[in-house]
DNA sequence: ATGAAAGCGCTAACAT
DNA sequence: ATGTTAGCGCTTTCAT
């Protein structure tokens, strides 16, 4: 555990041998006979030696590292993708740096820049609310570091990705609400630059007229995806007396403050008004009345991306990894 | 933002000086020239030229990197430290590399190993519940890696830390608790040889001998931390007809399991019985009803920790920072 | 104020 | 099957 201190050379002394044995000795190269590589692995083991990774990545020009940006770590779904990332890459000898946006642009390519810094071999990126301009993502395309996309995606870069069916996860909610009777459905979604905030708010669209349902435009909030702006937009509809009877929100934590505004006013769901939000959050779980939400497979994502840069070899052409979601149904938006 | 291509070489011949000048007037090296310096930099600017962290690290032996390791980076908690820390790294220059041990002991000895093969500057470690054994601590101590413990921390072992005061925390849960007029109270705990816990079980025995409430073994469930194994422990209660007026617990997610327990066997809250957690979690603020909690001051503590790693100079002395918690009262615990 | 040269620890072409 | 040598890109004595 000790910093590491001995170094090839001093087993190449201890054991009269040249370091280049040595090091392909310890790297299982084929062309070392199987008693030198043994003693030199036992020599190496009982001495503690661990490989100075810094100068092994410099030569290689292969860092055995692998960055990882999400917009926060402390969203339900992003830190799940992260563990299962971590897990499967640390069996395979790759080491995980985490870095979050916090959903600012600027942020993103900082953590960009620091990724590429440290000689990642590969970036696993979902990209930031604040991001509408993709230049750091082209240059870093030119750069040689392996690069994957996920959940918020861009599909024109040619980039390997992992997505959520967004448009099926959202059109399915909606399609539930409608079968509970819903029929005046208000929408509160993210920002459209956001392919799946785009495709959420299509899938939302479809269902309606899917069901022949007529849809407006001034039923669509976008840029409503925190607690407080869902809390607003909520206590506004009721201010300008337009309650609807359901809301879909693209976001579990606008569809929470929708229900903190419901609590307030006294309005009851599921019998006044439903409402569904969208990434089963773990408190959708235990909030009364339960909230119905839509998973997004964290775990799964996690080990598609994780696989996509594993497996990747040679394949020049781009992967799309289309993960379908689930819709977990609860008493937020039961009303039969 | 391309894999740094160019070097302080090719910097050197285009402006006819030699390298170690580069290297100088890049690093503000006093005994440069103005004029060099800026022609330096200017340059340097312009032709997009990064440094490469992997040679300088390898030849400075320190990386500007620090490592993190914590139980789970999804809990509230920990994530909202890991963010203040990151956020003070990279102001001064430093990066993060976040590991997670799940609790478990194995994994934390392995992310350390991962970290001190990275050559990181230093490690702040918050340990797992399954670690009992600290030679790996004690042998990292010895690596001249800066150390810092924080929140799950020993107090023998000489480092820095920074840590609640955990015992003022369940006093003071367990004085309103009091107040309100419980008597019989029952503690969900963990495992105590992890100090915040044992000094957690203190405070609620502590509180009450002082009000002269007879505490007893058997109102003590250790190991009850998770939703699940305190939703049994209260189901168990209720099915032994031992329903006490209080529960407090040590962890926020016990707590919800007993919350959950009471609302499936119409047991209402606070009118029957009291419930009290530990750490603020998000969730305690929109469950119905909200539950009281005390606040760990997450930014503050991760402002600590990065503190006491900038900061820290030659100074040998261990330094103990004992952050005060503060108690939010919500309404499962207003009987009055 | 600047340059030359050595070396951090490792790997890989090129020998033998 | 093993050794020699030359760097990866940077910092840092030691010169001048």
């Amino acid at each position: 555990m000790m910093r590491s201190k001995i170094t090839i050379h001093d087993i190449a002394r201890s054991l009269k041998i040249s370091p280049s044995t040595v090091s392909r000795a310890l790297n299982d190269n084929p062309r070392i006979s199987e008693s030198t590589r043994q003693k030199v692995k036992v020599f190496a083991q009982e001495n503690d030696y661990t490989p100075n990774i810094l100068a092994s990545s410099l030569r290689k020009g292969r860092s055995l590292k692998v960055g990882i940006v999400v917009p926060r770590i402390n969203r339900h779904f992003f830190s799940n993708v992260i563990g299962e990332v971590e897990e499967i890459l640390n069996e395979t000898g790759y080491n995980l740096i985490i870095c979050q946006t916090l959903e600012d642009y600027k942020k993103e390519i900082h953590n960009i820049k620091t990724l590429v810094n440290l000689h990642v071999d590969a970036i696993f990126i979902s990209l930031s609310t604040g991001t509408k301009n993709l230049d750091h993502i082209k240059e870093l395309q030119k750069s040689g570091i392996h690069l994957v996309m996920f959940d918020r995606v861009d599909e024109s870069l040619g980039i390997d990705l992992v997505k959520l069916d967004d448009f099926m996860g959202s059109f399915n909610t909606v399609q539930h609400l409608i079968n509970q009777g819903c029929r005046n459905i208000v929408h509160f979604g993210g920002p459209t630059h956001i392919l799946s905030y785009h495709e959420r708010q299509k899938g939302y669209s479809e269902a309606l007229e899917k069901n022949n349902i007529q849809t407006s435009l001034n039923k669509i909030n976008s840029d409503t995806l925190t607690k407080e702006k869902g809390y607003h937009a909520m206590i506004n509809l009721i201010e300008t007396n337009k309650i609807p009877d359901a809301i879909f929100s693209a976001s579990d934590y606008s569809a929470l403050g929708a229900v903190l505004a419901c609590r307030e006013r006294n309005i009851e769901i599921p019998k006044d008004i439903c409402i569904a939000g969208f990434a089963n959050e773990p408190f959708t779980e235990f909030i009364r009345p339960g909230l119905t939400s839509t998973d997004q497979k964290p775990e799964l994502m996690g080990k598609k991306v994780a696989e996509l840069f594993l497996n990747k070899g040679s394949n020049k052409d781009q992967i799309k990894s289309i993960i379908k979601p689930e819709l977990i149904i609860r008493e937020s938006t039961l009303k039969l």
